[in-house]
DNA sequence: ACGGATGTTCGCGC
DNA sequence: CGCGCGAACATCCG
């Protein structure tokens, strides 16, 4: 689930769900996602607790609280933010549970178990030093291709691999880098040293592109790729290998392992330049 | 049934 | 420091 796109409308959600709430319990099962945290002092720091601002930067989540408690969440590789009534059973893999004042309940659910949920008091992002070294965030700050270039030309690695280097750029995962290279019609297979500063811009009009559209479709709620069975892939080249390729409809959309991630791309669109 | 793949990130070693 | 690799974990798909 979890890039840039997902993880805002989470924020958009749990900003609709906090507002002027408060939390009345919290209770988690263990597990690393609360590390270094037990779930007993996550309640001691937060019940009583009223929501003040939930920020996103990349894929990151900051909670604050009434008193300066914060909350550090990511969501990992399954992770997501569920609502439901205090009388609704708990939906599968709910890992963690803030309970409001007003009869609902939010569940921290994840398959996997790779999120975090943290407490940084204060809820300064510069408080954690794998925070501090993210990039700018393509939504919220934009993307300089004067500086993306400057990063870019002194990687050797593939553009693609690079690309998902959060401190780089903050948000952009395995999805939307290969989203963002077919419609910038770059090869993803070329050293991120290569790329002109042209391309470069090419590449920045891409993400957000690719990440605006995303927002948009989830906000309108016909698209769900998580889950929902029968919901259609959203994407243009993601997870379609073997398909034609949306744009020449010349050849076949092709997938090949960078960095052990799965990359997705029109060989005939995106050449080597 | 089993091997392989799954949207992320961190830490280790060269 | 840059980079590649494996690990963390649980499920699903063919």
């Amino acid at each position: 689930m979890p890039e840039l796109p997902e993880v805002e409308i989470a924020a958009v959600n749990l900003r609709r769900w906090t507002k002027g709430r408060r939390v009345s319990a919290l209770d988690a099962e263990p597990s690393r996602i609360t590390r270094p945290h037990s779930a007993a002092q996550l309640a001691r720091a937060l019940r009583g607790r009223r929501f003040a601002a939930i920020e996103r930067h990349g894929k990151n989540l900051m909670f604050s609280f009434s008193g300066g408690a914060g909350v550090h969440s990511h969501l990992g590789m399954t992770g997501k933010w569920l609502r439901r009534r205090e009388d609704e059973p708990a939906p599968r893999f709910s890992r963690l549970r803030l309970h409001l004042d007003d009869g609902h309940v939010l569940h921290y659910c994840d398959l996997r178990l790779f999120g975090r949920f943290r407490l940084v008091p204060g809820a300064r992002f510069a408080a954690l030093p794998e925070l501090a070294a993210l990039g700018a965030d393509p939504l919220h700050d934009g993307i300089d291709p004067a500086v993306l270039h400057a990063r870019l030309s002194r990687t050797r690695r593939p553009v693609k691999v690079a690309l998902m280097d959060q401190s780089l750029l903050a948000g952009v995962g395995n999805i939307y880098a290969s989203e963002a290279l077919f419609r910038a019609r770059i090869d993803p297979r070329r050293r991120a040293s290569s790329i002109s500063p042209g391309e470069t811009a090419a590449i920045a009009r891409a993400i957000v592109a690719a990440m605006r559209q995303a927002i948009t479709r989830q906000m309108s709620p016909e698209i769900v790729y998580v889950e929902e069975p029968g919901s259609k892939n959203p994407f243009r080249v993601y997870d379609r290998a073997g398909e034609p390729c949306p744009r020449c409809r010349k050849d076949k959309l092709r997938r090949i392992v960078q960095a052990q991630r799965s990359t997705f791309f029109c060989p005939r669109c995106q050449r080597r330049a």
